[in-house]
DNA sequence: TTTGTCTATATTGGATCCAATAAATAAAAA
DNA sequence: TTTTTATTTATTGGATCCAATATAGACAAA
């Protein structure tokens, strides 16, 4: 449970996906304890199982370095995301969803719809349609009875935007992501609908796209990175 | 390289993909460490990293336990291979093919054509087929330039017929296998077709339906197991 | 015979130490 | 001044030990 070993893994891992530890940083075993106050052991252990979620490389001599990540592997990531929940919205809509993912989805619908009626949308709505949307994904990929889809979309939980919990918005435009996000919800009942009459193609070719939108919003934030623009980034960092 | 410790985890990787660790088998570090003649410390590194790639599960308090694999998991995976197996192809297609992938492909392909042109297979065939099967995959994974569709297929290498260098046999009914085989490789024919002219949708299709292929058979192999019957199944074990 | 309690055993997690290896720095040679 | 060699420092991998926790077995009571 609390013990220093998963309490040192949850650390780190949070430190990397938070930013404090910064891409291209260099890690070691040594320093590391000591700063965490604990043996070298479970550091070591910390360092592995983060090497092997895809957050740290092991240098060869000197330690770990806290992964470069590309644009290009961001971009790929989002794609692989597209074609997992388009095949998690397919075999939901293949299987039958039960009464309580029902009434549980039309609920997180209305939930959203409710945030969209007011006809303009604030940072403490969209931390609500985050957590909404996180669980409306969820829900279909549960729905899919198939956990390869969930293991294979884990690999991606530390890349920008590829995150099926990472929601982006530009918080100078807050008109702007009303309509992006209006949008995005209309297709959650656009997928809903599909999954509901068991229309697997037009479920699959739903998803797909709502994962393309991500896509092209990851090339603005890059733009806008660069132009020493700030943009938000809601997601999960815990373990 | 020789470290004892990188020795442990492709030892007992090897051991469980071989099914000499059969699954629901009980590990501990103790007795474990003891077996391979090291201490514990490489033992319970490799456990952890073991558990990370899906092979074994932590119990509360009494060590691992070799992962029962049920074949829900296997089609699932299967699936997912088909659609990333998919994205690649379409990646592949929307990128240029390099002449030295080109010639690549093709000299598989006739590779594969040589094969089928004598009218009949054996064993020797299917393994030669099976390394220029692998190798055909690989390119077209390459050619995608995402990584992130190698990461998430990584997943998958322990599974039965869910790994991209999987390949069942039939040993009782070659002339079966001959036929299935040499439609398989059609298709690598149609999908090398469909990526150098471009086609994104073409080659995604047919490749996913190549995995479907798969997918029918695992269900075979599962009903010849049940029937004492052995099936042969290529594969790479190596870490 | 069944259930509860206590004890013994098995097992893990972390700390510490030692040895091997890699990298950085200093000193010597060209 | 630059290059090469030697030395020092940093770092990791493995071994061993201790303490905490979980499990199994033995024994007593109902």
């Amino acid at each position: 449970m609390n013990k220093p070993g998963q309490q040192v893994i949850s650390r780190l891992r949070q430190m990397i996906l938070s930013g404090e530890l910064e891409a291209g940083q260099r890690l070691a075993e040594i320093p590391t304890a000591e700063q965490l106050g604990v043996s070298r052991t479970p550091v070591r252990i910390a360092f592995r199982t983060l090497e092997q979620e895809g957050l740290l490389t092991k240098l060869s001599g000197r330690g770990y370095i806290v992964r470069q990540v590309t644009q290009a592997e961001i971009s790929g990531a989002i794609e692989v995301r597209g074609v997992l929940e388009g095949l998690a919205a397919r075999q939901a809509a293949e299987n039958t969803l039960s009464k309580a993912q029902i009434n549980e989805l039309l609920q997180l619908l209305k939930q959203g719809d409710e945030l969209f009626a007011k006809g303009n949308i604030n940072e403490q709505d969209l931390a609500i349609y985050h957590d909404m949307n996180q669980r409306f994904h969820q829900i279909i990929i549960e729905a899919s009875l198939n956990p390869a889809i969930a293991e294979a979309l884990s690999r991606n939980e530390h890349l920008p935007f590829a995150s099926v919990s990472a929601l982006a918005f530009d918080r100078n435009n807050l008109a702007q992501e009303y309509r992006r996000f209006n949008f995005a919800h209309m297709q959650h009942h656009a997928v809903f609908d599909a999954i509901s009459h068991g229309q697997g193609s037009r479920a699959e070719a739903i998803m797909r796209e709502h994962a393309n939108v991500t896509h092209s919003y990851a090339k603005v934030f890059s733009q806008m990175e660069e132009n020493g623009e700030r943009m938000h980034v809601l997601k999960n960092t815990g373990s």
